[in-house]
DNA sequence: GTCTATACTTGGATAGAC
DNA sequence: GTCTATCCAAGTATAGAC
């Protein structure tokens, strides 16, 4: 987080800027839109209210500020791990390793909170809406190889889907929270892999990957 | 509650209660919850900011009788739909028809502010949480005989399948919100409508309704 | 039951000293 | 760049007149 050599050469000036977008992160992770406010923040930075302003103009451009930052950071993790996916199953599984992760570390929260939070707002829809697009169009290029190797690939578009597993993410983010408990939610992506590995099984047909055509049976205790 | 027979009966005496109940569902539909004010909703319901607290206590009391009312109109309204309907395809549609009804009268919108709202308010969880559960439990008792008809019946938990059902809803409503478009979740219902007209013809191979085995065909126009 | 008035708190935002 | 101090608007909540 703080910068890496030990030694302080431009003092703490720099990096209040980003103690102030961490704040937002977590108050926005924890607390809520509606908790997101300049002296919160601010108090959590350790640092005073007035320089959100200074360097922000205003709270809502912090909470936008905050917004890019965990949208890079989830962005870059996705793309990692997405290198290390081939066949559907696989690609449910990361889907629901990276759901919890985003659910534990609040960044699922965050987004929705920014995201309901545009109805109190104005102008904060316009904001928000550009930033969740990339998060839509990513899915839909996750998913293009997937279902371009599967039966449904006449019936289904990359893109309707995406829009269908994001929409999904966002709302049993709301339900887990709700419940204070992930399970359920987990749940869903083990019948979803379930569901997935049949795919696997009919999209090996083509001869895209003619290495990997076994059969996978429930696992037996 | 009301006032005693002697004074006047017709009297605006006893809505104003009424009056606040339905302003906050206003101010939930179209503002969100950190605009959810005792004083944005006195003004809205044309009343005295301090008719809150003496009818409800507190602005978060308010904001809970609001969902209230509109949980049991809801819950009304789903349940009078629900007795036309047989086949799985019919059922989809259904959904298709209230989801859009919920996203233009607010109250998708209402119901995902409040959840979004209890993480910025301490004790607001749990309320929440038991006004959402009658909704969860009504998906999983009108999905179950659409699924025990169908092929899925040995796959899936009809209880998993309407918690997806109600996180579908919910980040919809956050979506076509943000977008301030419908069309791509209505996009989805229509391809849902695709499948389930699949299952009702597999589902019909079943001797549950044996008249009614005719295949339907997209129409032609 | 409803209003006015008020007490008190919190929030956004700016000015000016350092 | 950061802090103190301050202004002003808006919030919750209560007291008391009618």
């Amino acid at each position: 987080m703080r910068s890496g050599s030990a030694s302080r050469p431009t003092s703490r000036s720099g990096d209040t800027r980003l103690a102030l977008v961490e704040a937002a992160m977590e108050v926005l992770r924890h607390e809520g839109f509606s908790a997101a406010t300049a002296r919160n923040i601010a108090s959590r930075a350790g640092c005073n209210q007035g320089l959100v302003f200074y360097h922000f103009g205003s709270v809502v451009n912090l909470l936008l500020a905050a917004l890019d930052e965990v949208s890079a950071q989830r962005r870059q993790r996705y793309e990692q791990a997405l290198g290390e996916v081939s066949r559907p199953s696989e690609l449910v599984e990361l889907a629901a390793r990276i759901f919890a992760e985003d659910l534990d570390t609040g960044d699922a929260a965050l987004l929705v909170e920014m995201i309901a939070g545009t109805a109190s707002t104005p102008g904060l829809g316009a904001e928000v809406k550009s930033r969740v697009e990339p998060w839509t169009s990513f899915a839909t290029a996750a998913l293009e190889p997937a279902l371009a190797s599967s039966p449904f690939a006449a019936m289904v578009d990359a893109s309707e889907v995406a829009h269908a597993v994001v929409a999904l993410y966002l709302g049993l983010e709301l339900l887990s929270h709700l419940d204070g408990d992930r399970t359920q939610a987990m749940a869903l992506f083990g019948r979803a892999r379930q569901l997935a590995a049949l795919v696997d099984v009919l999209g090996n047909a083509s001869p895209t990957t003619p290495g990997t055509t076994r059969v996978e049976r429930k696992k037996s205790p």
